[in-house]
DNA sequence: GTCCACAGGTTCACTATATGAACCAATAAA
DNA sequence: TTTATTGGTTCATATAGTGAACCTGTGGAC
């Protein structure tokens, strides 16, 4: 392993629940010898990536950080931003990946990815436009967001599942909370006969839902266990999708995504 | 000096007018071997610090510096990412140097440093709340703030320079446009007799002033030069303490504080 | 006070790791 | 076709990174 590899590594050892951390922390999270640690260490700083408390001599995440954030999220475009991981994330899936973002009710394609080797696709039309209430997409999105917005939601026909019944606004809200108590948004046949659908939102940097990302598969791909899959890779990816377009996952959700022994592990 | 280090500078390369470089640009600007270069870039690239355009095999900034950046927003507490620019600062120049937030319409102090050898030196008050538009922190802030909040500054007594005339809005609106222009604010004996001071505004991620940061000395330490060297430091710090707590300069004021021949050095 | 444990940090012989000249392959203009 | 780019790779060389042992300061425990 490169050196360079070795000090980024470092970077990795920061969290929410270890905000900042001594030259033994550092130590023996790595493993490594304490001369090299204090070494790498001090490189970062050196550069600003860490800085260290002038009492305690701790070392917490530094400021270069925040300026090479920022000039990232200046030069590059928010599509070019979530590319990468949509493509790893198809790849790893094998279904069609897509990314939407929602303008008033509507589910437009930021972009999508369809690394498979199944014979078997599904097949779309990014302009499609699907309602709201009808996709896994929209209902992720519904969950976590303000209720105001579901009652906006239901008033719109256009949100409507098409040729459905008109929505139950009591029996959405119970869906909705089911949704985000498991983490995930999930569809099967309810838009297009042999399609199911499992999603997630995205969120921006104030915590608000503002995009969502979802997995579509053939639904004769198989059933529950099918399904758990694809939402385990989904959500595991969700950090880093909001994390792209500069958003950051609320706690709580943040903590469903990631079971506890996964967490212990970073 | 460490590969880390060389690593690091890597990223330093990019910026607005250059957001992406291929691997020879990178080999021109740093003068080092191709081929060191590249492992350095890949290092980067497999820590998430840059990401590569499938197309044009171009390198720009990766998704782990918005992570992480995010992860020290949520961590480091504001008061502790600028304290280390402030104390550079102070050090720096040998004077005092306050960083100050507005609420309503009153100076509060965030964090002061006064690393100084000098025997005379500038008391202070941390409590004092000096009127708005008698200090240089507040005319910075004015200058760089909409025009609306000056006409509330204005109309509210509390602001004004103690024992002095009413504010002029007219000549005001003359001396905030001659701040903006120079890229900094001065005060010399006007609230205090025998004390001077420089000021600049602090912007959050949406370009907004919303803090500032001032030098002040004792005006006897000298006239003209002495103040242009505290405001060449204040300005050079400029860029550091607006990022610290995750905003950007604006543009036009960013090309006034860095020469253009340091802009081309970076 | 003394003792102990642990903290952060430094030294220096040793060797693993980074380096760079020369190389390949692909593309685009001349 | 030739030439000049580009991105990327190889492998002998030596530089830069490593880690056991060391120093120093601090905060208990007794």
């Amino acid at each position: 392993m490169s050196t360079i590899a070795k000090a980024l590594k470092l970077l990795e050892l920061f969290s929410e629940t270890r905000p900042q951390l001594g030259l033994s922390d550092a130590q023996r999270l790595t493993g490594r010898d304490k001369a090299t640690v204090h070494r790498h260490l001090v490189a970062l700083e050196a550069a600003g990536f860490l800085e260290q408390d002038a009492d305690s001599r701790a070392y917490r995440l530094g400021p270069a950080l925040t300026r090479l954030a920022g000039m990232r999220a200046r030069t590059v475009p928010e599509v070019e931003m979530i590319r990468a991981e949509t493509d790893r994330l198809s790849r790893a899936a094998g279904e069609l990946v897509h990314i939407s973002r929602l303008h008033g009710f509507d589910l437009v394609d930021v972009y999508h990815a369809e690394h498979h080797d199944h014979p078997v696709r599904v097949s779309f039309d990014a302009y499609g436009l699907p309602p709201l209430l009808a996709t896994s997409s929209g209902m992720a999105y519904l969950a976590f967001s303000s209720r105001h917005l579901l009652d906006m939601a239901v008033a719109d026909q256009r949100t409507w599942v098409p040729g459905g019944q008109p929505p139950d606004p009591d029996s959405l809200r119970g869906d909705l909370a089911a949704i985000a108590q498991r983490g995930y948004a999930r569809n099967r046949d309810s838009l297009r006969l042999g399609v199911s659908s499992v999603a997630i939102p995205l969120f921006d940097a104030a915590g608000r839902a503002v995009a969502t990302c979802s997995i579509a598969y053939p639904t004769s791909r198989g059933g529950k266990q099918v399904e758990a899959r694809l939402a385990r890779l989904l959500m595991q990816s969700g950090a880093a999708l909001s994390a792209a377009i500069g958003g950051t996952v609320p706690a709580d959700l943040h903590a469903i995504w990631t079971p506890s022994h996964e967490r212990a592990a970073s």
